[in-house]
DNA sequence: CGCCTGATTGAGCTGCTTCAACGGCTGTGG
DNA sequence: CCACAGCCGTTGAAGCAGCTCAATCAGGCG
């Protein structure tokens, strides 16, 4: 857990390794772009995404203090971002899964304010933000669906905000398996049987409560067959229970 | 604290009565507005944003499930925003005081999200969102600005929720003390002295905790020497004392 | 095989909540 | 003008949810 102390506030972004790809041609561009895009809109949009980066896991996409040059979308594996306090103190502000987009937190101050960390070997497309920019200046459809990425982040954040302020220990773990659940599903994979990418630890972090706790709630869980939970995979037994808890 | 319940889940946005305004004409434009517009980029503004609001202390300026048309910016007064839970649980998302945006939360789903409250008899300028997104297609600085204030929101709440997941009572109403000092100061108003529009139990919602705890942490901090507090007038006595709670 | 990390479970502690009483301020109506 | 109701804020006492500390175990990897 200990890092090197933060002391260079702007740095590049590292270099990486890139490839080619399209997004006319990708199947979960249905995920990241507006819908009913025309022929020529998709060959804008090549236009501007032409790489991708691998990063393995428990390594860096970028860290609070880079210059903000990208926003990117995670294609393959996940993520989870961390805010750190200058007082050492860590804390989740969100997991991110095949589909999702990662770096808004970049636009407001021109460089990045949390770590965006693979919590497995994970593979992002870049999205020049600049570029991105100028084609939303002649995509309305661009334009729009950009803010409403931006506002559907903030809404999402507020929901966090209110489950950190509001709920026990016992709902937080509860409204968190089923909000995995639902983005699985809306992403094609399995909702009712996962593998959890991220530790005990993690999770906690992510709820406001300790590791300890988050695994006495699975345990609880597990004894009201609410979850089975076997490590790392979950079985989502009584998904009705569960949001009721 | 008891209303009706939610039904219908959009409405058109109540009636109110208008003002003719200019931004051109604007003192707080500095706040609100990207810096360096030109006389052009003025009158564009002003074609645009031709309304001002008046709003009731206790009143709403819009509610969750209203039909979102506008983003507003607080011209005087203050309000807090809200998020209410199925079950009746509710959680004050933010406060904001003049110079500060309001409505972002609806873009994302072209409903609003969450209720604003004036905490005072309040007035803001209505900037209607499809001519603004039209404007920010002509007007990069604009555009940018958009992009800036919408990443601000989503860094300030992942703070919030860092503050909510990590900190204990104390440290968080000392968090919370000094950032409407700081906000204040911005907007020119004394920042070692003022005056708290929301009453404890708002506060308490806000910072997760109940309306006794943030009492007893007030007067903790006045037995310290760290805050002077006379019901809703606050004078930060020793504000590094306060940032290293 | 042995080491290390992550997960589980128990026992005791504590910070915040709950419940309750009370005092001050404000607005209202006689 | 005063009396009174209702809200807001403060403070105390007791209870409990979640934390801390600690021991143990399982799985992965060199």
């Amino acid at each position: 857990m200990t890092r090197a102390p933060k002391v260079v506030l702007i740095r590049p972004v590292q270099p990486a390794p890139v490839r080619a790809t399209r997004c006319s041609a990708c199947s979960t561009r249905t995920i990241c772009m507006p819908p009913g895009l025309t022929v020529d809109d998709l060959a804008k949009l090549d236009s501007i995404i032409c790489s991708t980066r691998s990063v393995k896991r428990g390594e860096t996409l970028y860290r609070s203090g880079y210059a903000f040059q990208s926003i990117y979308a995670v294609r393959a594996g996940s993520f989870k971002t961390v805010v750190m306090h200058r007082d050492g103190r860590e804390h989740v502000t969100g997991f991110q899964i095949a589909g999702e987009s990662l770096g808004l937190d970049g636009v407001c101050a021109g460089h990045h304010n949390w770590d965006a960390i693979a919590l497995e070997d994970s593979v992002v497309c870049i999205i020049p933000f600049a570029q991105l920019e100028a084609l939303c200046r002649e995509m309305k459809s661009m334009q729009h669906h950009i803010y409403q990425m931006m506002s559907g982040e903030i809404v999402r954040e507020s929901s966090q905000m209110m489950l950190l302020g509001t709920m026990t220990a016992e709902q937080r773990v509860a409204t968190f398996l089923l909000n995995l659940s639902l983005r699985f599903k809306a992403r094609g994979f399995l909702d009712a049987e996962f593998h959890l990418r991220m530790t005990r630890e993690e999770i906690g972090c992510y709820l406001g409560m300790k590791l300890e706790t988050v695994s006495r709630m699975f345990s609880k869980f597990q004894r009201e067959w609410l979850v089975h939970a076997n490590g790392k995979t979950i079985r989502i037994v009584d998904a009705e229970a569960l949001a009721r808890v």
